[in-house]
DNA sequence: AGCACGCCGACT
DNA sequence: GTCGGCGTGCTC
């Protein structure tokens, strides 16, 4: 007999002798089984996810034996949904083993005697809930809250999660901390039910805020579970999840593959945050990886959101998920009122000087500031701007990356955000020789200038700047007082100090976010916004400056009509056969050699798989695969100084991944390049 | 991921 | 002349 063993490399499955009287030994079945076996020479671990009479006629010639046989560690459907990962990922099965806590599952093995299976320990009981507290949050975050017909949907989720039913849901709920606040109802209703759960959230600072009320109900059967955990906690926090001693898991995107047993429910929080996309290993949408799971795993999903994706609006909207709409969750008195003023300012007639500051805005600051009240600016990039000649419009660019370079007046130098180059600020410009270069733009750096300026003219006087944040870089976020007036940063800062709330907001350029080059452009300002607008106290506005207020996005943004928005983007997406209409694969192929070469036979290749397609789908022409490029982009990765990008897009979602593996196995053919592959990309 | 094989620069 | 640099390729 033999076995197919899966290591946590980039290999597919590779087949073994199994000892004889093995078998038996294990009732007939290793599958899930982990194996130590030879591979290269050096006695490896892996996952045996098969068992055959015969080796594979194509495979290696001399195949070698297990030489150990360990605890079992995938079960059926974890072993299915490892080849599905792999299947739709377009990577190898190691590849899609790795991300699956296989290494830290090695060494709970190794450390505690292989050979045997760990007994279970059956659930512990389950911790009172804190009732008291849960009232007591009740009643400041929304006095009047009418749970009706929500219960009902949130008590059909409960239901589903004893019923072991595979049911999705989308919910769209005003704010964050009602967001938090229903998850806390359904642990409550169901929490008896629940065997087995995960919580993920997008980043580690988020799991902070919900691990206390967590804690409450489920004690020690809670486990933190995230990227930052040195080695030794990822495996204890393994060794937790393995032996059943923990089976309710907080964390981030990497949690959603933590080997559980049983899972019966899976919450994916701010499910419209990029942050749940790989960008390397395996490309994982922690969010679609959770809904699949969870079907694969007969667990209820909840998807919640301030602003979702597209991508799941869609797919309430086809049926695929039951939307639960708690926006109504709205407390017209009391201290929690969530739509709070958003303002379009139109720069075109209310932009001072040095344009990148508005009469309002500046009103509002001089006022805020009279007050002792604060005020967030929201700018595009850290420091000071961009270098534009005035004669030929040519922004100074990275000579390696072909991004533009940031000028830091402060040190007087260029910078490269993206490599790290940096460079002298050059007497000329480089196209037409000019000497008429200018600052464009505005960074942190320059909005501190500008602002200092600005309000020291006035009856106002800024001490030194001190209070300014021009660094939000430091780790050190304490240095934000609550009584720091104004803080600038740039995006990131609503994310990373979510707790301080702000009188009023100001995104300076929010022009910049509309016309970046990606077909999600809009749906992330969208996002965007209702973010910040977190961070902004109930009486407060969010200012939007913009120069283009005509701008149909601005105007769904400002009235909070996500409905509309949706109905729009979605017909774009249509009109131009974009996601989620639409699947995309993008292929990055990278290399440190010449590239014309290269260029060339990728080229070929691709117009090859393009005539393959033509042939195979030629009468649905609505329904073909789009093949663009090869196009030559700047590198994305460090180590290799060229990068070659072929995309692939279709309405027809199977077909695409048909031909994409076509296309693959073709560029495995060239020699001296790298090839990675991101199924659904986020940035193209 | 490792580890071997392989083809170009400064040392005994 | 060799030692060794790491870039490239293979692992049942």
């Amino acid at each position: 007999m033999y076995a197919d063993v899966v290591f946590p490399l980039k290999l597919p499955p590779l087949t073994y002798r199994i000892p004889t009287g093995a078998l038996s030994e294990y009732n007939g079945n290793l599958n899930g089984r982990i194996v130590k076996a030879p591979l290269r020479g050096r006695s490896t671990y892996g996952l045996v996810t098969s068992i055959m009479d015969k080796p594979e006629i194509g495979g290696g010639k001399n195949i070698k034996e297990i030489q150990g046989i360990h605890r079992h560690f995938a079960s059926e459907s974890t072993i299915s949904f490892l080849k599905w990962l792999s299947d739709y990922y377009l990577s190898p099965m190691g590849v899609a083993l790795k991300p699956y806590f296989f290494e830290e599952a090695i060494s709970v093995s190794v450390h505690q005697k292989s050979g045997g299976e760990v007994k279970a320990e059956g659930t512990p009981a389950i911790q009172k809930p804190d009732v008291e507290r849960n009232i007591e949050e009740r009643r400041t975050l929304a006095p009047d809250i009418d749970l009706p017909s929500i219960t009902q949907s949130l008590t059909a989720v409960c239901q589903g999660i004893k019923d072991k039913d595979y049911r999705s849901f989308l919910l769209q709920v005003p704010s964050i901390p009602l967001e938090h606040l229903f998850l806390n109802e359904v642990f409550n209703e169901a929490g008896s039910g629940i065997h087995g759960a995960i919580i993920l959230v997008p980043e580690i600072g988020q799991i902070e805020r919900l691990l206390s009320p967590l804690q409450g109900i489920f004690g020690e059967r809670l486990c933190i579970l995230h990227s930052r955990l040195t080695k030794r906690e990822k495996i204890e926090a393994i060794q937790r999840v393995i032996s059943g001693r923990s089976d309710v898991i907080l964390g981030t995107r990497s949690a959603v593959l933590a080997p559980l047993k049983n899972i019966s429910f899976i919450a994916v929080l701010s499910e419209h945050s990029p942050s749940y996309k790989g960008e390397e290993g395996l490309r994982y949408h922690g969010r679609d990886i959770a809904v699949m799971r969870g079907f694969i795993e007969g667990a209820g999903v909840l998807l919640s959101s301030i602003c979702p994706s597209i991508e799941s609006v869609y797919n309430s909207k086809i049926g695929k998920y039951t939307f639960l709409d708690a926006r109504s969750w709205v407390v017209s008195h009391g201290t929690y009122q969530p739509k709070k003023k958003i303002k379009i300012i139109n720069m075109r007639k209310s932009a001072l000087k040095r344009r990148v500051i508005s009469e309002e805005v500046f009103k509002e600051a001089k006022r805020l500031h009279l007050k002792k009240e604060t005020l967030l600016f929201l700018v595009g990039r850290k420091g000071y701007s961009l270098i534009r000649c005035e004669d030929c419009n040519h922004i100074l660019k990275c000579s390696g990356c072909h991004l533009p370079l940031v000028f830091y007046k402060s040190r007087d130098m260029l910078r490269c955000h993206y490599c790290g180059h940096e460079e002298r600020v050059p007497e000329s410009c480089i196209e037409c020789k000019g000497f008429n270069t200018k600052p464009s733009g505005a960074g942190t750096e320059r909005m501190k200038e500008e602002l200092e300026g600005l309000l020291k003219t006035g009856p106002i006087i800024v001490e030194k700047g001190k209070g300014l944040l021009t660094e939000p870089r430091d780790r050190d976020s304490n240095l934000l007082s609550d009584f720091t007036p104004f803080v600038i940063g740039t995006s990131y800062v609503t994310r990373k100090l979510r707790d301080k709330m702000f009188d009023s907001a100001a995104i300076l350029n929010i022009d910049a976010l509309l016309s970046r080059p990606d077909f999600r452009a809009y749906e992330r300002t969208f996002q965007e916004v209702m973010q910040v607008s977190q961070s902004v106290r109930t009486d407060g506005s969010t200012f939007l400056q913009t120069w283009h207020p005509e701008n149909i996005v601005l105007r769904f943004i400002k009235s909070y009509d996500f409905d509309g928005f949706y109905k729009y983007e979605l017909s774009q997406r249509d009109s131009l056969g974009y996601p989620p209409l639409s699947r995309i694969i993008s292929f990055n192929i990278l290399t440190n050699r010449e590239t014309s070469k290269i260029m060339l036979d990728t080229q070929n290749i691709a117009d090859g798989v393009r005539a393959h397609n033509n042939k195979n789908s030629g009468h649905h022409r609505h329904m073909g695969i789009d093949l663009l490029g090869p196009i030559e982009i700047p590198s994305p990765a460090k180590s290799y100084r060229h990068c070659i990008q072929i995309l692939m897009k279709s309405r027809a979602k199977k077909a695409v991944h048909l031909a994409a593996k076509i296309l693959l196995s073709r560029l495995g053919k060239l020699k001296g390049v790298r090839i990675n592959t991101d199924v659904d990309p986020l940035k193209i």
